[in-house]
DNA sequence: TATTATTGTGTCGTATTGACACATTGTAAA
DNA sequence: TTTACAATGTGTCAATACGACACAATAATA
């Protein structure tokens, strides 16, 4: 790692949500040597964006381009790494010695959330700092390093909140999903039951559906409709601040 | 300036928002020897939390302590500052020539933006950088350095939108204040016309104001009644998400 | 063919919202 | 002193949105 082209002191941490069976899940990244897992991340060089950057650590971990990636928070608190991390890190061999300098910085983290669907994306390659890669259940998280914990915390906070005003679905779900995936979605980002009527009611009414005129046959009982998201409404949606 | 215990590449600015003459304000530095102006900001010690030094920045330029302060956004484009930017702030003795490498760097910078009661606000010193602070409005800016024309519209769309999930008032307004004012806010930082009934109606409905017993007399024509923000209730507001 | 769980559809009462009208009041003008 | 005025306090009405709930349709399975 070239680490004299990069920012000092600053480095970026994605939190990459996928949907699967019914259940939230988070792309994390297995540490060698150590029983830890970390958020997948990178650094700023001198002469890239910020945003772009992120971009980056999305295409590189998840092999998608398009994606749904907004910063949510900064977390800049001056004790968030403990001063013992990067000699841990030095001890497991998990980094080579020459880079203990660059990790015993104090880091500012630019914490990005992703939305992405989950079999879009690609069984991604480890790299030299991990020894996996795996989505793990948002509700049942590893042991992470630092304040990791935090940043997918306050990251699914965030989503929680956007969930209001904005559609989502469009980058977690598959092309053709039923009104149950997407209410599914709904009930486990929010953790929350709704009513299955007055879900299906909301969303029709927000005008971003479109029926396929295909049912999902195969599942026993009645055949559900599958639906795909009519893109142009659901950007409109997302510009519009229909508020107040 | 003692740069050297800085975090380097990383600034802070603040845009301050306040409320007077039925205008919507932002407190901005003049620049020595430049007809342009800036939005107080800083930089951030090595020793100290992100959100630390921003409230420092506030309560150096405002004489506030207890802000509303929020972080928005970081501003990381690459080219986000002009390369002749340090070099013209040396050449105006804006900045001496021995802090120009510091200057010269490249920053990215973390956005908050404050909600203060303008009439509490002391009358701020100026700094060495600057030649004056003043409360411009912000329907005609004047003239900013490098993209801090981009962060003050961005922290506006970022008020806009929490107006509508949280009561915000208590911070633009002094203590007593009449609907009417209340209302004036609104639709300043909304940039539309409500209707004065409903938008009492909604204001009582959130029940977190409490009427003071008084009236405003002197003003012509009926005397309004004094409303106050019933803190506890505010604060509880702020924190439910009633939403989904 | 009957069972069964899931899906599609609708109703009903209530709360919220937008559009709008009228009476009240305090100062300034007559 | 009276009147005019303009802003304020209060209320109505219809349209809409929302939560709780019931029933018919359906497709694999038994």
């Amino acid at each position: 790692m070239q680490t004299d082209n990069f920012i000092p002191c600053f480095s970026i941490d994605c939190v990459v949500f996928g949907f699967h069976n019914n259940e939230l899940r988070v792309l994390l990244l297995k540490l060698k040597n150590l029983d830890k897992w970390m958020l997948p991340g990178g650094f700023v060089s001198y002469d890239k964006d910020v945003d772009e950057e992120a971009i980056k650590v999305l295409r590189e971990r998840t092999g998608l381009d398009d994606i749904f990636l907004r910063q949510f928070h900064l977390f800049g608190k001056k004790d968030r790494i403990s001063k013992s991390h990067a000699q841990e890190m030095v001890d497991k061999k998990v980094i080579s010695e020459d880079l203990k300098k660059w990790f015993d910085q104090r880091f500012l983290s630019l914490g990005y959330y992703a939305l992405v669907e989950y079999s879009k994306v690609k069984k991604p390659e480890p790299d030299p700092v991990s020894e996996a890669i795996e989505w793990c259940p948002f509700s049942e998280l590893p042991d992470l390093v630092i304040d990791h914990v935090d940043i997918v915390q306050k990251a699914h906070q965030r989503l929680k909140k956007e969930l209001n005003f904005q559609p989502i679905g469009l980058n977690l779900l598959p092309d053709e999903f039923t009104m149950s995936e997407l209410q599914a979605l709904y009930e486990t980002i929010l953790n929350k039951q709704l009513d299955r009527r007055n879900f299906r009611r909301k969303m029709l009414a927000f005008d971003i559906l479109k029926n396929t005129g295909k049912k999902r046959t195969g599942n026993a009982h009645k055949s559900p409709i599958l639906y795909s998201f009519d893109q142009e409404k659901y950007q409109q949606l997302l510009q519009a601040d229909h508020l107040f």
